[in-house]
DNA sequence: CTCCAGCACTCTCACCGGCCGAGTGCCAAT
DNA sequence: ATTGGCACTCGGCCGGTGAGAGTGCTGGAG
């Protein structure tokens, strides 16, 4: 009983289950997939990957299934890398050039996402604290209320609004933006709070309770991880013909929208580099144990991404197709974005 | 046969269907409603109703459920305001007074529409072109490369990418700013065009026609009407057990995927002053035939509403609930709101 | 030792017929 | 106008049956 012969089978299993969403027996695999054996010694191999946890049965007599084990080891080993066609890649690289602004790129690349895998597409804004500060902008809105405008150099927009104690003139305004100005130029906003620190002590004494205060707002707008924004598109493909799950899709959609241990969870799948993927129960997040996720970074060129984008389907997914598409999409979005 | 009392049997019957999702019957009516008359006389009311095109049978020998005309004329003239619980305002009020920046303001009006009526809220961010301009920047970014960026009393910010031929000094940009903002301040954006006309005209000649380009830019990225921004929320329970469409969730999802036909839906149903409702073929958007739309306009205190929100949801939906919910969530984020 | 054909067994699913109940429409009586 | 009575019509719910698919096992061949 060959070891090799075993995986071929697991891999047609995969293949064929993929396509059909149908269990898939010992006949038709030996008839669609010309593994030069008979069904009798397949399913002596099925047994043995029962046995090993990587097929199941969804009751005695129907066909197997694989398990999150079985596609994880499919994943790892047996999937072939199928590259997009070059109009697919043409056709990304078009789409995404088009934009007019960061939320449209953001937008973009989410539809493409979504059509490409045919699944629920998942973009992260690009970080708030990995990039840069190109300008900081104080616009007084109503009596002792101020607009604290942070624009960064991925052309990403935040706001806050302070409460300030006094109302302020327009020239100690101009003033003050100046100074902050001046002071975060250039900087990282992971840097940003020392440089803020040394400005306010050298600050005039009548304005330094004001400094620290709109300091205080910036960098606790930016320190707020709850903040990051992520942007769902193609929920409207959960409810094709091809992705019935078993729970329903009440708990998907529910997971969905924990946008806060959504990114919990793509921000801990892409500690390492490249595209990385998360099968079945290996999410921790309740509610997607029916659903894979793939998950990219995005970002820069030079390796360390700002954020993440991913598509999210049913376990029984293409993952070569999906793979395929999420490096395809993190690459050009890489390329695209300013900065 | 008197009219009202076949009223009344109308508005039983949508009561009793809205709570139990079954076709209700002649018996179950005298029974859960001290309508004072025996099951036969109902039945002849429902007849007529029936032939009204009010009431219809999903087969023979079931029970009645109302059709669309038939809510209609419930919404219209039956159903009885039912105001929000006082703890259920008081809710509201600090759920959102905590919130930080408008991108917070409309998640949470969101969630709260999404809470209480248990269907799918949809939130339009403050219009750009109905609000007043607050503050207009320029900041560069690169060489020969200008970013725009538009703050508004609603305190939405918006921002736009504009290649100038000229390198900026400092000086000149700032001469700049001063006089757009001092040309533009207060006016609502739709006026604004005409008051940056009369600004370029008085121009000195070398900055005409930098100046010019900030203003088309300006008035070209307020007029494009694509960029009205929505959030949606709530779509999770879309998948309760109450939600069943008949058509299933597909057409649904798409439909509130199409963000530019939806709001088309909106913003055309919200012509009159407050509380609008559409139900089911009312909607012309293909997919929400058996959703009935909620919407009511947000924003300003004077009555012009800015935005809008809405709640949707099945046909089959607790009209008096749902309108009260909308009614109180605009009100209270009107007087939230900055301006 | 590997592979394979055959066989008995199990289980699901689709189909069928009959029954039950809910609800209706009509009619005659008040 | 209202009501009680009555016959009628369906849809949904069993319970049984038969076909089909797939399996595990066993014994024999290479």
């Amino acid at each position: 009983m060959s070891e090799e012969r075993r995986l071929d089978v697991l891999r047609a299993i995969v293949e064929d289950y993929v396509r059909t969403r149908e269990p898939v027996g010992s006949r038709i695999l030996t008839e669609r997939h010309k593994l030069g054996v008979s069904p009798a010694t397949v399913r002596n191999d099925m047994a043995a990957l029962e046995e090993a946890g990587l097929i199941a049965q969804p009751h005695t007599s129907a066909g197997r299934i694989p398990t999150d084990k079985g596609y994880r080891l499919f994943v790892d080993q047996l999937a072939e890398v199928r590259p997009l066609t070059v109009p697919q890649k043409r056709a990304i690289e078009t789409f995404l050039s088009e934009a007019v602004d960061l939320d449209d790129v953001v937008a973009r690349a989410g539809r493409l996402i979504a059509q490409l895998t045919g699944q629920v597409a998942v973009v992260q804004y690009p970080s708030l604290r990995r990039s840069g500060l190109r300008h900081l902008e104080l616009v007084p809105t109503a009596e002792g209320r101020l607009l604290v405008v942070v624009i960064t150099d991925t052309g990403r927009v935040e706001q806050r609004f302070l409460d300030v104690p006094v109302n302020l003139d327009d020239w100690t305004l101009g003033d003050l933006r100046a100074r902050f100005n001046a002071a975060a130029a250039g900087h990282r906003l992971t840097e940003i709070g020392t440089a803020f620190a040394r400005l306010t002590e050298a600050m005039p004494e009548e304005q330094r309770a004001l400094a620290t205060a709109v300091a205080e707002v910036v960098t606790a707008a930016l320190a707020e991880e709850s903040e990051e924004r992520i942007v769902l598109t193609g929920q409207a493909n959960l409810a094709r013909s091809g992705m019935r799950f078993e729970q329903g899709l009440r708990p998907v959609l529910e997971a969905l929208e924990e946008q806060v241990v959504l990114l919990g969870l793509l921000t801990e799948m892409s500690d390492e580099a490249g595209v990385a993927v998360s099968i079945g129960h290996e999410n921790r997040v309740a509610g997607l144990s029916e659903t894979s996720v793939v998950t990219s970074g995005y970002g820069s060129s030079d390796g360390d991404s700002v954020a993440i984008l991913s598509s999210i389907g049913p376990t029984r997914m293409d993952y070569p197709g999906t793979i395929a598409a999420v490096r395809a999409v993190a690459r050009y979005l890489s390329r695209v974005l300013p900065g």
